[in-house]
DNA sequence: AATATTCTCAACCGCTCACGC
DNA sequence: CGCGTGAGCGGTTGAGAATAT
């Protein structure tokens, strides 16, 4: 019954030995990542394949930066976070030598609880001191409302969601399965292994703000992060437009977007 | 100083997706 | 097309550290 474990029964667990931590960065020296079961075994690890990924990705791998998480680099993951939720994947690609577990762990320790003190708050949240046991006990931890989880859907897909004015009204389903992928475009090839992960809730906010008020202040303040980004939308599909460059890429540009208001903030324009 | 409580973060777990057969 | 396997992701756990009483 049941699922079948994905490692033996006798292995280790919990904390990496200092020699455990060796063998693994010498083998994967010597023969490259991947294939992680089979690291474990050929490396005489007593460890599961997938901790041994995890192990080298988030800890061994050379570039990991470790602590001491920067202003600039805490601005980024709020700002990133409202963007993309809980993508904490996505997160830690724009932040060189940062690992998602390492991202997530500090949202939730750190910055989740200092957002809830000061919700509308980014970089001042930064010089805020988190003094110890000052703070209520937070049940709460992700500040991000309950949303459907963001669906991964094709450029395809999105440029039709685009040209049909967005999500608006009832034409897009919150639980949308890959079905219903458009069919029969002459495109579709040219764009069959491009897949996106975007949020279906940022697309719905486009064509949303004409017709809902948001419900939560949350929801508010997540939608205006994303509408301040246009600088002259008059109009949701106008929005939604700008949003589409030529060599489209939805999620990049909406990162681009945000990338270059904090670049800004920082004075860092010129790179 | 001893004990209780709270916090941090490394690691685990379950799930989904992609891919090869 | 279905199945098995590997990889990747995000949520959760728990041991140890830090702090409060």
């Amino acid at each position: 019954m049941g699922r079948r474990p994905c490692c033996p029964k006798e292995i280790n667990k919990g904390a990496w030995s200092r020699e455990e931590d060796e063998t693994l960065s010498k083998y994967v020296a010597i023969h490259g990542e991947g294939k992680w079961q089979k690291v474990a075994q050929n490396a005489g690890l007593k460890r599961c394949g997938k901790s041994c990924r995890q192990r080298w990705l988030n800890y061994l791998k050379p570039g990991i930066k470790r602590g001491d998480i920067s202003v600039d680099e805490e601005d980024m993951i709020i700002r990133l976070h409202r963007l993309l939720g809980n993508r904490w994947a996505l997160i830690a690609k724009r932040l060189p030598g940062r690992t998602d577990n390492e991202i997530k762990n500090y949202w939730n320790t750190n910055l989740s609880k200092k957002l809830q003190k000061h919700p509308t708050s980014s970089s001042s949240v930064s010089s805020l001191q988190h003094k110890r046991g000052e703070e209520e006990k937070i049940k709460q931890v992700h500040v991000t409302p309950d949303a459907p989880r963001p669906r991964r859907v094709s450029a395809v897909e999105y440029s039709k969601i685009m040209e049909n004015g967005g999500c608006g009204g009832n034409r897009c389903s919150t639980t949308a399965s890959p079905s219903n992928k458009v069919e029969g475009s002459s495109d579709e090839a040219s764009f069959s292994d491009f897949l996106i992960d975007i949020d279906q809730n940022q697309l719905l906010i486009a064509d949303d703000s004409n017709s809902k008020v948001p419900q939560t202040e949350e929801d508010h303040n997540n939608k205006q992060v994303v509408l301040t980004n246009s600088p002259s939308s008059s109009s949701p599909s106008d929005h939604c437009h700008h949003l589409l460059p030529e060599k489209f890429d939805p999620l990049e540009t909406l990162l681009d977007v945000e990338l270059k208001r904090m670049a800004s903030f920082l004075g860092l324009e010129n790179d």
